[in-house]
DNA sequence: CATTCACAGCTTTTT
DNA sequence: GCTGTGAATG
């Protein structure tokens, strides 16, 4: 069996390359990629076609040709992809190799920024805010400015005022643009929002890529010296930069011109966080003379997973052609797992990966199971618990997004930045010390009256008049607690400090005080941060708590994970990209979950989707697992489900089907509008009521795939089914959606390519009546 | 002013 | 199924 070894040790060698060498461990096209280091650079690279290899490579290839490794900035869209990176090239050239500047766009621009914070009016210990406390600056901008939150969703205006910093729009320009009465309202939190992060010295991620942008367009002489420092420009996952991150690769490259992105427009999913595909199309442009690679060769998959993968992609009408190939060998079918609901998919699948560990083949770490949200996760892990099956999942509730160590980390934020006023309002009553929304608000208008941040008017408690005795006592200590931790914060470790502090809070016995499971947890997790700051101030050179503060805010969940690990692990899609695994389960291939949709679905959208599942299934090395439920619970209820079209675009000849007995019992119970009976009137009877036994049987062999919402929306049609069409002609029936008036029909017409049909409309005939 | 309980709303995906 | 908000109570 292949089996491949784990990244950096294959690239382990005492003997450093010389530059043949490292070559000659390249394919004919990508020994050209590595080669082209001079000018723009456009590589285009398919799922699986090394090129991290390549990139990695062409780095060492650049050190080896004299090219001073602190003049190399290499940007990568995790911190980990970076730190593997890293690591390989250190393989190859050695220890000189690490001066190269390597990272995500955020942490190493947040690093420039650092360093340059007094020219843009900031100070170098600012605050990094992420997508909740940005929330939170919106809700109280809004509760300021007399904006409904109840009329208008914060979401909503937060994400549109990113959109609009993504695409470099300025608050006045996106106020004379606005036409709408949201677009009113945020252009007006829009100006609020970034004059408050900047009188709190904060940014937020959007910021981390604008605000060098913004420095140097005002100051060509600071450009100059980042243009002069960063000579060589190299960028991974370029699919997924947004429009700010053009122009800021643009402005640091004019003047060398050595810029190199590698991508695949095919693996673009990150559109909702301002990605845009366009950035590769107007690269070639806007560099006219750039060259273009091509990497077509995939050395990671089986020609079964790769041609069932480019059966799906082939739908999306937005794509660079190419042609990806594989000489690996054939290998298994793609099993799809017929599942009766989410319990049973999770049984499924624990049950086909115990068969698997025990074939002796495979081991956890060989597998991933991937789905679409994060609430997947539940049911897999209940089954893989219950089985005895070890598993880690990446993503999901952020260690640092919990509650206790936010908490913790408000009172780290003010002592390192007092004007920080999220993070002081979050500390000053946890735990709670009798400071109130109602001396909240006069401190605040003091605050605005004195022209002082919140922090002074606190401090000086003594002379707003307003307050009751008790609030002035209580803030008293409060503030004089945190003037004496901002003292120590030259004296003490970074570590000392956070440790005393927390003591000092109480947080701790408060918590063992309650005793519960919870608070228990709890516990541990602020043990874990107190841990990892040690961790930290010891590993790092430059330990502060500013550098802990900004490394908490800019590392993923994927940065964190730990593959040495024997476990299975569990993640989104998202999480997965850039990752592989021999074994790789993709579940929950359903209408509305993959494609995702809350009621409208456009082109685009769909597209995005699409290609999101074909990350997922080209993260498969050898054995790819495709499962979908019958009903699943969702938004409190349980409703039945429709297979995913994703499903019927894979070529059936690379398919097979497994499924659970018990289907028929389901069946009889079926509701008109396609509901199980409410809860306690007999709907959940029917999950816990089939035996364990009897559900987890499946039938092993093969079945040609038929659609399940057929039945009911659109009367006998069936996927594969041929039809006639008035005026189109004769076709095949590739896929059903939608029910009632809105069922469609995907159909591919022998004259004249595929075509959606409301059945409704349409008049289809069957062959044959 | 804080805590508790009930209800509602809602969910992508992440730097 | 969860979290965040709101009213009611101590």
């Amino acid at each position: 069996m292949f089996h491949p070894p784990h990244s950096v040790r294959q690239f382990f060698s005492p003997v450093l390359m010389s530059l043949e060498k490292i070559l000659s461990k390249l394919n004919p096209a990508q020994q050209e990629a590595v080669r082209a280091i001079e000018g723009p650079v456009l590589i285009v690279a398919g799922a699986g076609s090394g090129k991290t290899r390549v990139l990695t490579y062409r780095v060492a290839a650049m050190i080896e040709l004299g090219i001073s490794p602190f003049s190399i900035l290499a940007l990568t869209f995790t911190n980990k992809a970076a730190n593997v990176m890293k690591r390989r090239i250190i393989d190859l050239v050695g220890e000189r190799s690490r001066d190269v500047s390597m990272g995500t766009f955020h942490s190493q621009f947040a690093r420039v920024l650092r360093s340059e914070a007094d020219k843009l009016g900031y100070n170098r210990s600012f605050t990094i805010y992420d997508s909740e406390d940005s929330l939170e600056l919106v809700k109280m901008i809004m509760g300021d400015l007399g904006i409904s939150t109840q009329q208008f969703n914060p979401h909503a205006i937060r994400s549109r005022i990113s959109g609009a910093k993504n695409r470099l729009v300025l608050p006045q320009e996106y106020l004379s643009k606005s036409s709408t009465l949201i677009d009113e309202k945020t252009a007006a939190v829009y100006e609020e929002y970034n004059r408050r992060l900047r009188t709190q010295n904060a940014m937020d991620f959007d910021d981390l890529l604008i605000k060098p942008i913004e420095l140097f367009q005002a100051q060509p002489n600071v450009l100059r010296k980042y243009q002069s420092r960063f000579k060589y420009v190299l960028v991974d996952e370029f699919q997924d930069t947004n429009h700010a991150q053009f122009v800021l690769l643009d402005l640091l490259a004019a003047q060398q011109r050595n810029l190199s992105v590698v991508g695949d427009d095919a693996q673009s999913i990150y559109s909702f966080r301002g990605a845009d595909i366009r950035n590769i199309l107007d690269f070639e442009r806007t560099y006219s003379d750039c060259r273009i690679f091509r990497l077509e060769e995939n050395y990671r998959s089986t020609k079964t997973i790769l041609a069932a993968a480019a059966s799906v992609i082939r739908w999306n009408a937005d794509q660079i052609q190419k042609k990806l190939w594989t000489s690996n060998p054939e290998g298994d079918p793609v099993t799809v797992l017929e599942c009766e609901d989410e319990r049973d998919e999770g049984y499924q699948l624990a049950k086909e990966i115990e068969a698997l560990i025990a074939r002796g083949s495979m081991a956890f770490r060989d597998i991933a199971v991937v789905y679409r949200t994060n609430a997947q996760s539940r049911s897999i892990e209940d089954a893989l618990r219950r089985c005895g099956i070890t598993y880690t999942i990446i993503g999901g509730v952020e260690f640092y997004l919990r509650k206790e160590i936010k908490d913790v980390l408000a009172y780290l934020r003010v002592v390192v930045n007092p004007v920080d006023e999220e993070s002081l309002l979050r500390a000053v009553n946890t735990p709670p010390r009798g400071i109130g929304d109602t001396t909240l608000r006069h401190l605040r208008q003091h605050a605005a009256e004195n022209h002082c941040t919140l922090f002074d008017a606190m401090r000086r408690a003594a002379e707003v008049p307003s307050l009751t005795e008790r609030a002035r006592r209580s803030l008293l200590s409060f503030t004089g607690m945190l003037e004496k931790y901002i003292s120590f914060r030259d004296e003490m470790s970074a570590s000392e400090l956070s440790r005393s502090l927390v003591d000092e809070l109480g947080f701790l016995t408060a918590l063992k005080a309650e005793g519960t499971a919870e608070a228990l947890a709890r516990w541990e997790n602020v043990q874990e941060l107190l841990s990892a700051l040690s961790e930290f101030s010891e590993s790092h050179e430059r330990g502060t708590l500013v550098a802990f503060l900004e490394e908490v805010s800019l590392v993923s969940a994927v940065d964190r994970w730990e593959e040495e690990k024997s476990a299975v692990t569990l993640m989104t899609l998202h999480s997965a990209k850039g990752l592989e695994f021999p074994v790789v389960f993709i579940v929950g291939l359903e209408e509305g979950l993959l494609p995702l949709s809350n009621g409208t679905l456009d082109r685009s959208a769909l597209e995005e989707e699409r290609r999101l599942f074909y990350v997922g299934m080209t993260r498969a090395r050898e054995k790819l697992y495709l499962s979908y439920t019958r009903t699943r619970f969702r938004f409190g209820d349980r409703s039945y489900t429709t297979r995913s079209r994703f499903l019927d675009e894979i070529g059936a000849e690379y398919l097979e089907y497994r499924r659970s007995r018990g289907r028929s019992l389901a069946e009889g119970r079926r509701m008109p509008e396609g509901r199980l009976a409410p809860p306690g009137a007999g709907g959940e009877l029917y999950a816990g009521s089939l035996p364990r036994s009897v559900r987890m049987r499946k039938t092993p062999a093969a079945r040609p795939p038929r659609s399940e919402e057929s039945d009911w929306s659109s009367g006998s049609l069936r996927v594969g089914m041929i039809i006639y069409h008035e005026s189109f002609g004769r076709g095949r029936i590739i896929q059903l959606s939608g029910e009632g008036d809105l069922a469609r029909a995907a159909v591919a017409f022998d004259e004249g390519g595929k075509k959606l049909l409301l059945l409704k409309y349409a008049r289809l005939r069957l062959e044959g009546e």
